[in-house]
DNA sequence: GGATGTGTGTTGCAACTGCAACAGATATAA
DNA sequence: TTATATCTGTTGCAGTTGCAACACACATCC
């Protein structure tokens, strides 16, 4: 296996990660279609990369709701001591979005200064940092996201974002409608009633999970600023 | 002034902080009750921290609409390669509350491997690390709570959260009932009208800013799971 | 003192949203 | 093929929410 492409191990040539693997006594692991990678609460001060395929962090409700907290891609991070520690019973899980790879290792054996103050070391906590820092921006889009008043600027809160990303009016929704329902925290029946509101008015187009939008922000535009 | 206390600085003498200040050519600044620290967009790479007092990041829809998405007290550190870049034409800001001081860098500076491998410089980048995983997990605990279906669970939601770091049934709120409302997003009369529903039904006692759950969770206790 | 601004508390009303239920489409496995 | 599961699409209904408006308390400032 080849480590290239990971931006955790940037800067870092497979047989220095091979060696930290070894040294920080990493481990490895498989997961197929909707299996749970992880419960919340269970692992220690551990962090996992997705190595291959994708996961997402989900949250069941007292009531049953599932809410999408998060979606992970090959290179994303998580773990308790970086984000979503559950608090309130709720009941944290992280599932495979088909089959994947995770690597897992010890935050605190990743975070204490090594004797050997091996170069990579340092480099791994640099990579770390800017994934953490990524991740953090991706919460405060969806920070961005969740405070919208009603369905209506969520749903456009969030395909102008895709948006963005695409580089232009359209784009592919990452996953299911239903799915979508539970990232934006709404109901399904009242998503799609607001969705069909929104193409009668023009405002958007949904064909399957292609998304087109009408007055889509153009990339490197600067944002009109209303004080 | 001592950079004492200060997360940012753990570990790192006063004198070398002073040395970083001039070496990063880091600069302060002082602001009134109510005074904009900064408008997002306009700050390059920055990243600022609190050196005294609080302030907030707040966002103004297009209809006006204020939405508190970060509270900011001392020690904290904010910026647009951190969190909150704005995309969607809303106007972003960080607010002074109160008189405050803050401490900005240059956030490549900072990241930028120094030619003289200051053994603070990697304190700083640590130091860093866990303020930034300290910020995405508040992050993912306002996730938490934006993501309830209900006026209700968000208040108990976060309620409890706020029980949980205080370590007993009751706390005092950090800000008004009207910037909770802004702070959950929701209008500041609806919440008002569930609160009193909820006060009614005798799941919380509020006098003033002092809220007291009646189920509040014990710290320690570990979240029963329902799978 | 009055003026101003902010925070609290309340109400009516219209609109939105969650919920339950149903039907059809699609895909996968037995 | 038949089951089974998931996803899409729709509807009625009841409850919640946002919105506008108002009154009052409490500060600060002139």
């Amino acid at each position: 296996m080849t480590y290239d492409g990971l931006a955790l191990f940037r800067d870092i040539t497979d047989s220095e990660v091979e060696a930290m693997i070894r040294c920080f006594r990493m481990y490895r692991g498989q997961y197929g279609p909707g299996a749970s990678i992880r419960t919340y609460g269970e692992q220690g001060g551990e962090v996992g990369v997705i190595l291959r395929g994708a996961a997402a962090v989900v949250r069941f409700d007292h009531a049953g709701n599932r809410t999408i907290l998060e979606r992970l891609v090959t290179g994303s991070v998580f773990g308790e001591v970086l984000a979503f520690t559950p608090a309130l019973g709720d009941c944290l899980e992280v599932v495979s979005d088909g089959s994947s790879e995770v690597l897992f290792m010890s935050y605190d054996h990743m975070m204490k200064r090594c004797e050997k103050a091996c170069s990579y070391h340092s480099k791994l906590v640099q990579n770390m940092f800017r994934l953490v820092t990524e991740q953090t921006r991706r919460l405060s889009l969806r920070v961005e996201i969740l405070s919208r008043r009603s369905i209506r600027d969520k749903l456009l809160c969030y395909f102008r974002i895709c948006c963005l990303e695409a580089g232009g009016p359209a784009f592919t929704l990452p996953f299911s409608l239903s799915a979508l329902a539970d990232y934006i925290s709404a109901d399904r029946s009242a998503m799609m009633r607001e969705l069909g509101r929104m193409r009668q008015e023009g405002l958007v187009a949904v064909d399957g999970r292609r998304v087109t939008v009408a007055d889509a922000p153009l990339p490197g535009e600067d944002p009109v600023r209303r004080v």
